[in-house]
DNA sequence: CTCGATATATATCGATTCTATATATGCTGA
DNA sequence: TCAGCATATATAGAATCGATATATATCGAG
């Protein structure tokens, strides 16, 4: 499922502007398990455009450049339900911090400790986000997704990991830093 | 991190040729959290060589095309270990199965099924394989890393986290398939 | 009150990486 | 016997990523 099918579903919700889009990878409810920027947003939506998939309108704002609102047509819906129902590719994940701890014993302690504390605390930050206990950046188009059918299983999901990897990284600091007194640290 | 520094981290364990670290991504101790094919790995390999950090020997064999081992030197040891010691990037996770889910709604519903129960038994058989309850592709290489001080954090991590989405899979099917009765199916 | 940081908004360059495929051969099981 | 899989290297072309450029507004610290 390539980025330009993603931004298609995005638009089948609401219409939207490249830079609201990419706001929804970084913050919104795909942060945790879809990515892109806006090297592969913007030549997504002029290609979407080119097939005739959505419409654009120029909204001229003060100050600022020119907003462009992209809206899905009736052929973009038909796409979207096609790519939607294409077999799912394997999920891709890449953590250079499991890397690192792989290798753990190549790492100066200073830099192991401060990696696995960054990672720890993002993680407990996320979580805490998506528990709602503390406000993300919410924005409009975000909560749109809150109503769809499967945004309660995605969700859960995303919580479920989360709070095992949590979990994982207070219980284990024990097996990578097993010789090392800074347990009480920080 | 990207795929160069990642074969050398292999190098440092042990030699190996292209096609032996391919299969570490795809069985291998890599293969849950980091992934990269022939059309990254070849090139990586040629560029280390490039700069000076690996060294190649070719062994003739019969039948097959002359292997290429690749061994990891002193300079390549020295870059490695600066590499590791650089900020890790974030997580990028791509998960197909849960935009799918994500947009159910838009899925016929022999297809959703069919891609639920796909991703469940994939992460089903892929836990009984790391657990050792079923024999994986077990190459010498990969036993290699079973040595490393960092191994059982991140097998551990690995196994933790597989069994939090089999268990959220097997629980949580409701959340898609209310309306259907399909439960006792297959 | 001014300077730096952050937010809004679009866009692209160059590098990296991915997918699919080509080539060549041996082995194994239906 | 013959299809499919394993071994083994390699690349073309497409997709994607990371960094950066442009332009302006706003907001808070000094």
């Amino acid at each position: 499922m390539d980025v330009k099918t993603v931004c298609l579903a995005i638009l089948s919700v609401s219409d939207a502007t490249g830079y609201e889009i990419r706001k929804q990878f970084e913050d919104g409810p795909f942060a945790y398990f879809y990515e892109a920027g806006y090297g592969s947003i913007y030549p997504a939506l002029n290609r979407l455009r080119e097939e005739g998939l959505v419409s654009v309108r120029n909204v001229p704002q003060e100050g600022k450049p020119d907003k462009k609102v992209y809206s899905i047509n009736d052929e973009g819906r038909t796409a979207l339900k096609e790519a939607m129902n294409e077999r799912p590719e394997h999920d891709r994940l890449r953590s250079d911090f499991l890397v690192m701890m792989l290798f753990a014993h190549k790492l100066d302690p200073k830099n192991r400790k401060e990696a696995y504390d960054t990672y720890l605390n993002f993680h407990r930050r996320h979580l805490a986000e998506m528990k709602g206990e503390i406000d993300g950046v919410c924005t409009e188009i975000g909560e749109c997704f809150d109503d769809l059918p499967g945004h309660d299983f995605v969700h859960g999901f995303g919580v479920a990991v989360y709070s095992t990897v949590v979990e994982y990284l207070e219980k284990n600091r024990h097996l990578l830093f097993s010789d090392e007194s800074d347990a009480a640290a920080e």
